[in-house]
RNA sequence: GCGCCCUUAGCUCAGUUGGAUAGAGCGACUGACUACGAAUCAGUAGGCCACAGGUUCGAAUCCUGUAGGGCGCGCCA
């Protein structure tokens, strides 16, 4: 696994902070500490700042009494310039330090995405560290809408982007297969079976119909069959339109699990009460948990005066049961309608003694639906939602995958059904599978002027004679891949690499318009066929990190 | 009423741990195919970063308040 070229940078940088460090902490006497955190680089906005520009020299400069400039200047002439990695710094503005790549190891690079193909980029970053994403785990009452299809992108990209950093993922879905609503199913299933009026608080869409329409007639059903068999029904149909949606998970969780076969209660509050001060207690023959010890702004019930768990108490020995599964991180993935409920699960687990940090919950917005300008109503209450499989079925996996994990969860999202739909270059996603179609088309042609990359053919001699513009930029950005990766999963937000594949599909149509690739100079042809080929091979593995595809033709 | 999220170009949005001259796409206007896919590219115009204070060497970013929008506030799930 080599290093990227982003670690080497910040090696260098922290040895030289070091040194400078010990150099001030001899002549005065006094030694800052610098956090680790403080070192990261950032893309400059504007290319003659640099490749990468750091500003740790705003950091240290008060404590030294030096401005940030004269700082960075100290630091500046420590950084070992060799010419292999970097072919300039420079001190800018109020105290940057600009790093500026030396070509050669931009062409050293370019060699190892060719090498390592669908492998590069992938990095040991997570050491095998077991993470856990819980998503979509919407309940089995009805159909997934659409807003169920942006926690699914989102987890699923994540998890697929944790994977190709070493980390150790699985992918689960809670299943609430018992409690109050699916006794509602249940009955509104069998009250159409049986023609009669569906309950007052019942569910009432089609599908209940339909379902109701394929209880076999000769079963002699209660009410147990009825609710069993309209939650498998439901899961066979959250589980085909996960499929279809590129969405597999390694494990579905029922919550009925939580219960049986032991006293959940006496366990749970074993739990909780362990150490003094218990974190439970009583009052009005219900049992609640002291929530507000831990920031929530009410203490919760968990187990009500009849004995009947509440929902919390589940989600409680849910997560128990996850952290006891070995998990070093659990995620969570909610839509932001239940981000009331954040202050209370973070409170619970602190509450079980667990460190806060090993939970995360992520939220993400609700979606809208649109057509054109138009919006498309939607009303859960009014049983009027948007399912996912219409969405799906309308404008196809690729295009709605990559709408959901355009934007960060935290933004709102307007899906436009009409532009989804479109293929212009309207279309974000046309404009990346684009970019892919063209380059394998060159390819075919290149064949007809029998001009083929062998294994190994991308060695640094043909590769140097990339020296145009527009080749170097399509090579640094070649080059961001791994940071883009990195970021995503220190933010847990994988819209990242969707704007991240759109750029590098800008500078390739940027390169292309500009340059021929397929010559006379066979040299010069080889050199820019192998250019293009790391190009494919990155927007394919970025698109496939995402779960869209990259087609060759289209 | 209380809490959380949001407000950036005509539209949809980036701007990640506070950093340099706030960026894309669409739309508008101008230009580029007698050789590899024009589903493309290049250029021009377009901004009081909702508003008012504050913290900081430095704020679209952090804090306080105001206005507007979304969501949530059960011994429901």
């Amino acid at each position: 696994m080599t290093k990227t070229i982003y670690e080497e940078i910040i090696s260098l940088l922290r040895e030289a902070v070091q040194a400078v460090s010990r150099e001030l902490g001899e002549k005065e006497n006094k030694v800052f500490t610098w956090s680790e955190d403080k070192f990261f680089l950032t893309l400059p906005s504007n290319e003659k700042f640099g490749d990468y520009a750091s500003n740790i020299a705003f950091f240290g400069a008060t404590f030294y009494g030096k401005s940030p400039r004269e700082l960075a200047q100290l630091i500046d002439a420590h950084i070992v310039k060799d010419g292999k990695l970097l072919a300039k710094t420079e001190v800018a503005g109020s105290g940057f330090i600009n790093f500026f790549i030396a070509r050669e190891r931009l062409y050293r690079e370019l060699a190892e995405i060719l090498s390592a193909k669908d492998k590069y980029a992938r990095t040991s970053a997570g050491g095998k560290k077991k993470i856990q994403i819980e998503f979509v785990s919407a309940n089995p009452t009805g159909p997934l809408h659409v807003g169920h299809g942006r926690g699914a992108a989102t987890g699923d990209a994540l998890a697929r982007i944790f994977r190709a950093l070493g980390y150790d993922v699985q992918k689960e879905y809670y299943v609430n297969n018992i409690g109050n609503q699916m006794q509602i199913l249940g009955r509104s299933v069998q009250a159409r079976f049986e023609d009669k009026e569906i309950p007052e608080d019942g569910y009432k869409g089609d599908y209940i119909k339909e379902i109701a329409g394929q209880v076999p007639q000769k079963s002699a059903p209660n009410e147990d069959f009825f609710r069993q068999f309209a939650i498998d029904t439901i899961l066979d149909w959250i589980k085909k339109d996960l499929e279809d949606f590129g969405v597999v998970f390694d494990n579905w969780f029922f919550e009925n699990t939580l219960y049986e076969g032991r006293d959940l209660k006496k366990e749970l509050l074993t739990k909780l009460d362990h150490e003094h001060p218990p974190k439970s207690y009583e009052k009005d023959g219900a049992v609640f948990v002291k929530t507000t010890d831990f920031g929530d702004d009410k203490d919760r019930v968990i187990f009500r005066a009849d004995g009947r768990p509440t929902y919390f108490a589940s989600d409680i020995a849910y997560h128990e049961n996850k952290f006891n599964r070995g998990f070093d991180q659990v995620i969570d993935i909610w839509g932001a309608d239940h981000h009331g409920y954040v202050p209370r699960m973070e409170a619970a687990i602190r509450a079980l003694g667990h460190p806060a940090e090993k939970l995360k919950i992520i939220l993400y917005q609700l979606v809208s639906l649109k057509r054109g300008s138009e919006v498309v109503p939607m009303s859960t209450r009014a049983g009027e939602f948007v399912t996912l499989r219409q969405v799906l079925d309308e404008v196809g996996k690729d295009a709605c995958r990559f709408f959901f994990l355009m934007r960060s969860p935290d933004s709102p999202l307007d899906f436009d059904l009409e532009l989804a739909k479109k293929h212009s270059s309207d279309n974000p996603v046309y404009y990346v599978q684009y970019a892919h179609a063209r380059i394998s088309s060159v390819f075919r042609e290149a064949e007809k002027n029998s001009l083929q990359l062998a294994d190994g053919s991308g060695q640094l001699k043909t590769l140097e004679l990339l020296k145009e513009p527009e080749e170097t930029q399509v090579i640094k950005k070649l080059a961001n891949f791994s940071k883009i990766l990195a970021d995503c999963a220190r933010t847990y937000d994988p819209h990242w690499l969707t704007i991240y594949v759109q750029e590098l599909a800008t500078v390739f149509h940027n390169f292309y318009t500009k340059h021929r690739i397929v010559t006379d100079d066979r040299e010069l042809s080889l050199a820019r066929l192998n250019l293009i080929k790391a190009v494919s091979l990155v927007i394919k593995d970025g698109l496939d990190l995402l779960g869209i595809s990259a087609p060759e033709k289209m």
